[in-house]
RNA sequence: GGUGCGUUAGCGAAGUUGGUUAUCGUGCCUCCCUGUCACGGAGGAGAUCACGGGUUCGAGUCCCGUACGCACCGCCA
């Protein structure tokens, strides 16, 4: 071994212990005849220190050269309470270079001036700072947390296959072209979805795997085309038994890794999260629902907001207290641009100070018509209103957005707070404008709502699901539902979904075909293991939680890929280049 | 597919109404220094200003296009 100690791990009680360590150079302060080095490992940080006899030892030594050195521990005079370790130092005796090391391209410490394309480029570079390494570390507690619990529940884990089937109605895929079948494609799993139900079919009752997917979309701060789920399902169980399962995990991670021990997990049903919150994923780390003042407005003098009414559509009010000196006319224009972007026409605002109303619509919107809003939104001075008159959805939406943004901008929000949500029965389709017929919202083996089953083919639009999603500040941290195991609803839903039996032979063939031998109620989950991590380790980036993750636009600057190939390697393949 | 912002020594940034030798910090190299821990001090090297085209007597600066990066909308069953 090059090393009998880490650099993380010796302390005042080691004193006089002569000791082996090996690290990488993180700093070198020379200063005459005495050096010392700040050796560091995956551990720590250890000050080595040459004293004038053995100075020459580290003459060459530059940053980031792997050495191994030998020395005496001894307790510093002016300890560094930085540092761990910073109470002692390795006088060291002697130092061999394992390895040299050129100037890198990027200063290695917690706090670099580096920009992110460079720190991916040089991942490997990046990954010995501390605030990558400890994400990578926190990434194998948590799944390390997750083996364990689920173990300790008879969950089983169970590796299903990357080469799969393509799975339609999805997100595009990831294909691989067949050596032996000439012209056929394997796909890259979009989730494990399809072989999870199987095992349960195949009686393996309580499943889970950290599942890697891979999605070929457009990215986000927040998605990579491939990334890990922790996928779980249950068999004879419903909602209660799968969120029961969800919460011990989660308790159990935010326990061992942030301490904290009071998560709630209220329910909200989709409907009421877009009419309070405008989404999905509503951060509730702080309040301010959205109100719908339509009917306050439906005779109203401004014209815009009548005729809005009157045209069926929704004005919804969102309400800022204390912000009137904090939003500028500047930031008004802002928002009314932002609002734009989802394609509401325009945000109006009110501001409410002094006894006195200001704003856009203060001059279009007569007294008693101010007097009645500040009446229904109980306003009092200081308080700001902002709204926006457009479709229901459009208007929930956009608002949505201003309320996350301004709940961001105005420190509404409490860092330190972890706020969970189950979002229950969702939609169970929703109408494709492109493909011009009903899709399904959450994936076509979900279960419909008990109460919904007649409205599979008169009343999509009205037609809820057993499918849920788990938020925590915002985030989509888990999707699943309740899974359909009967057959005849199951060709219900195909039904509604507008697909012939030629099309459901060939695209779920083998997975129909499943159900009709036997199979139990089932219900599971995938609970986005990076987003998870992103949370508890305080960053928005995914890619700060990814070991070797790509751009936005999914290339791996460090690899170059994806890459061209041989044509030997196309020609195997019988895979041809259109060049256009 | 769309919108916005960005690209200047190894790295991070500045660069005025277009004007002569492109500035600062850091890193790097050399020298000095026995208690630093973001060590300190002195000196030095280091730039096809992303790429292609255009306007102009003259472009880092203005215009068009391309590439790449970031964020967002669409998309992500």
């Amino acid at each position: 071994m090059n090393r009998d100690h880490t650099c993380g791990e010796l302390r005042k009680t080691d004193e006089g212990k002569h000791v082996k360590l090996a690290g990488w150079v993180a700093k070198r302060r020379n200063l005459g005849s005495i050096v010392f080095i700040d050796l560091r490992d995956r551990y720590g940080i250890t000050q080595i220190t040459f004293d004038e006899n053995h100075s020459d030892l580290v003459k060459d030594v530059r940053n980031e050269y792997v050495i191994e050195v030998q020395g005496t521990v001894g307790v510093k005079e002016n300890p560094n309470p930085k540092l761990a370790t910073g109470e002692i130092e390795v006088i060291a005796d002697s130092c061999r270079v394992l390895s040299a090391a050129k100037t890198t391209p990027m200063i290695i410490a917690d706090e670099t001036d580096a920009l992110e394309d460079l720190r991916l480029k040089y991942r490997y570079l990046d990954i010995r700072r501390n605030p990558i390494k400890e994400k990578l570390l926190l990434r194998d507690k948590v799944t390390t947390i997750v083996r364990r619990v689920l173990h300790e529940d008879d969950f089983v884990e169970v590796e299903t296959p990357i080469l799969s089937k393509s799975t339609p109605e999805g997100a595009r895929d990831y294909l691989v072209p067949s050596r032996l079948y000439k012209g056929r494609f394997y796909a890259l799993p979009q989730s494990p979805q399809q072989y999870k139900q199987l095992l349960m079919i195949g009686g393996m009752d309580r499943y889970f795997q950290i599942a890697r997917c891979f999605r070929d979309e457009d990215l986000r701060a927040d998605r990579q085309p491939e990334f890990t789920q922790i996928d779980m399902e249950m068999s004879f169980a419903d909602e209660e038994d799968i969120f029961a399962e969800v919460e011990k995990v989660m308790k159990a991670i935010f326990k061992e890794t942030k301490g904290v021990e009071d998560l709630q997990f209220p329910r909200i049903r989709y409907v009421d999260a877009m009419d309070k919150y405008g989404s999905d994923k509503p951060d509730l780390r702080f309040d301010n629902p959205m109100v719908n003042v339509t009917e306050l407005f439906k005779d109203s003098a401004f014209a815009v907001f009548k005729n809005a009414v009157e045209e069926g559509k929704a004005i919804k009010a969102l309400v800022f207290h204390n912000a009137c000196d904090k939003l500028s006319r500047k930031k008004f224009d802002e928002l009314n641009e932002f609002v734009k972007v989802y394609k509401a026409k325009a945000l109006a605002y009110l501001k409410y100070d002094k006894d006195e109303f200001s704003g856009s619509v203060n001059n279009a919107l007569p007294q008693e018509e101010k007097l009645a809003l500040k009446d229904f939104l109980k306003l009092e001075n200081g308080d700001v209103v902002l709204m926006v008159a457009d479709k229901k959805a459009v208007a929930e939406v956009a608002l949505g957005a201003v309320r996350k943004k301004l709940g961001e901008e105005l420190g509404l929000i409490d860092h330190n707070k972890y706020c969970f949500e189950w979002i229950t029965e969702f939609p169970m389709y929703e109408y494709s404008e492109e493909e011009n017929r009903w899709v399904s919202a959450h994936h076509p083996f979900t279960a419909p709502r008990d109460e919904d089953v007649d409205k599979l083919m008169s009343d999509q639009a009205n037609c809820y699901s057993r499918a849920y999603d788990l938020v925590l500040n915002g985030y989509e941290l888990l999707s699943g539902s309740v899974r359909i195991h009967d057959s005849q609803m199951q060709a219900k839903v195909f039904d509604a979904l507008g697909l012939s039996k030629e099309q459901i032979r060939n695209k779920f063939g083998f997975f129909i075909e499943a159900f009709e031998y036997g199979a139990p109620p089932h219900c599971g989950v995938g609970i986005g293991l990076e987003r998870l991590v992103m949370i508890l380790s305080g960053t928005d980036n995914i890619k700060d939680v990814v070991a070797f993750p790509k751009t936005a636009s999914a290339y791996c600057l460090m690899s170059d890929a994806p890459n061209y190939v041989d044509q030997d390697q196309l020609d195997f393949l019988s895979l041809e280049i259109r060049k256009d």
